[in-house]
RNA sequence: GGGGCGUUAGCUCAGCUGGUAGAGCAGCGGACUUUUAAUCCGUUUGUCGUGGGUUCGAUCCCCGCACGCCCUACCA
């Protein structure tokens, strides 16, 4: 551990907490006493608030209070009415699909005691308890628990945020995630969601005979994207490792090694800047499936994230930012070309086969595009300022350049480009997939162009993987593979405006 | 990296082109045995993000810095 890990950044108290500490002091000193735990763990909670308002909520007073039915729940205490010898309590425990359900708790000195209802009313919202009851509706019909026992199970120190505005500092939502939780019911909404669209991709995968497999995150060699690696080093090996970019080159050598179709969701990491749609670490699903092509894989895609959004959603037809995203029908697919003279029919088609044209006006947008750009590549660019921001519907742009795509088979009608697509909904990128290349002496020479860029100076371009090469030399099957951006598939789903609400600890600077 | 906006009590927020801060919630004390953002009475709490500058005097004006949010650039 280095000193800068060790420096405990400093954490505010206040008289708030210290009054609290003050209260668990007298709760360790009442345990120590009575021989008892300060904080039990033997209390089980039978009885989940979900399941009782279910299951109990319908029934009117006078059918639900005679029967006296029992309940046991536990959870933390998040509203509080103390009125002299009676008071209410609402728990919330966890249950319910936005796993945030609440129950009423009427806590009577009558019924409990003279001297636990003293302590129960110093007790503090955000305080967890067990309690034990009967289930009754009160005058204004809610259902609530006659609490017969009740036990302080967990003392928190810390103060809830406001109970009725709740956490808005945005900042505060994203480092203290735990705090964001426990009073919003939309953030735990969201990370449910996230967890169904991750559940239901997987399970499509595997119906559809994926095998998931788990390869390397530490790479000798950076590969199967163009981006910046984060570098680290290995101790006992001596060499330095980088953070994986992508697992697309591994996931390639299964194929080779005979598995028809894999995929692997998981972690990526790249090294550059952050914004609403980038986070260092983000999660990607990339599978890849011998014998088919990128005509293929663009059916697929669309039927995985069709089942994506039905699992977390009910629906395939989606709101995002106040607008429809209609998922439910077939995708849109256009060439580069087709898209600018569709969202930019200002150019015509002979000058967007002029170099000369489309460098300046390239530049008119702000953009340096590389000296070393051929046409393909100047055409993506001013797709990429023109038209691609405004791809609100789920399309994909499909015929790359090659110089762009160095992992991708070329179009044996056209050399200059390749069997590859992207997605765009909403304006932003979420999937890119293509026929993949294997010819193993075709993609060692793409291998060799992209190291003389690197030499060039772009940072971004990708190293000669020997071993890859070797294993393409055995032999791939024809194949196709696809990524698609779990984040930014989950921020339309969930209608989250910054990648940092679909992941629960974004990554910040460290606090001030 | 560049630009804009923000940072006031534990939380949610006021604070009038300058006179060293308020409300509600939470807390504490009191009343109250069916409330529900409980209510009523009383009450504590602030290096006004941070360091400079201007000024008799700065939460307020100016400059730097930190952190955050948004836009932009690189990218998925």
């Amino acid at each position: 551990m280095t000193d800068q890990v060790n420096e405990v950044i400093q954490i505010d108290e206040n008289h708030v907490i210290a009054e609290r500490r003050e209260k668990l002091k007298a709760l360790r000193d009442a345990a120590k006493a009575s021989n008892s735990a300060a904080f039990p763990n033997d209390f089980k909670p039978k009885d989940k608030a979900d399941t009782l308002q279910k299951t109990y909520a319908v029934q009117d007073k006078e059918t639900l209070d005679p029967q006296s039915i029992p309940a046991t729940v536990a959870g933390r205490m998040v509203l509080k009415r103390v009125m002299g010898k009676a008071s209410f309590a609402t728990i919330q425990d966890g249950s319910g699909e936005h796993a945030g359900a609440r129950i009423q708790l009427y806590v009577a000195r009558d019924e409990i005691g003279e001297a636990l209802y003293e302590n129960f009313k110093h007790w503090d919202l955000g305080d967890i308890l067990g309690v034990t009851g009967r289930l009754f509706k009160t005058k204004t019909g809610e259902l609530s628990i006659h609490v017969s026992e009740i036990k302080l199970l967990t003392k928190s120190l810390r103060p809830l945020p406001e109970k009725y505005h709740g956490l808005s500092d945005q900042e505060i939502k994203y480092r203290q995630r735990y705090v964001d939780l426990i009073t919003s019911e939309e953030a735990r909404a969201t990370f449910i969601a996230r967890s169904k669209v991750v559940s239901a991709i997987r399970d499509f995968m595997i119906q559809n005979e994926f095998l998931e497999v788990e390869t390397p995150m530490l790479h000798p060699i950076p590969g199967g994207a163009s981006a910046k690696p984060f570098m680290t080093h290995h101790n006992a090996l001596d060499m330095q490792m980088f953070m994986r970019i992508a697992p697309e080159l591994y996931l390639k050598r299964l194929i080779v090694g005979g598995f028809q179709r894999v995929f692997e969701m998981n972690r990526n990491f790249r090294n550059e800047g952050l914004s609403v749609r980038h986070n260092p670490e983000f999660t990607m699903m990339e599978f890849y499936a011998a014998y088919t092509d990128y005509h293929w894989l663009m059916d697929f895609t669309e039927a995985t994230i069709r089942a994506a959004a039905i699992a977390a959603r009910g629906t395939a037809v989606l709101s995002y930012d106040g607008k429809e995203v209609d998922l439910s029908k077939p995708f849109e697919r256009l060439t580069i070309v087709g898209a600018i003279q569709k969202y930019a029919p200002q150019y015509t088609l002979e000058q967007l086969n002029d170099a000369v044209f489309l460098r300046a006006e390239i530049l008119k947008h702000g953009t340096k595009p590389f000296d070393h750009a051929g046409l393909g590549a100047l055409q993506l660019a001013l797709f990429e300022e023109t038209a691609e921001s405004q791809l609100w519907q789920p399309t994909y742009i499909i015929d790359y350049p090659v110089e762009v795509s160095p992992l991708a088979r070329a179009s044996d009608k056209n050399p200059d480009i390749t069997e590859r697509f992207e997605l765009f909904i909403t304006g932003r990128e979420v999937a890119n997939g293509f026929s993949e290349l294997n010819d193993a002496e075709d993609q060692a020479a793409r291998f060799t162009a992209q190291m003389k860029a690197k030499e060039a100076g772009d940072a971004e371009a990708m190293y000669y993987d020997a071993d890859f090469i070797r294993a393409l030399e055995y032999g791939m099957p024809p194949t196709g593979g696809c990524g698609i951006g779990i984040d930014r598939l989950v921020m339309l789903i969930t209608d989250s405006p910054s990648i940092r609400d679909v992941i629960l600890f974004p990554h910040m600077r460290p606090e001030a």
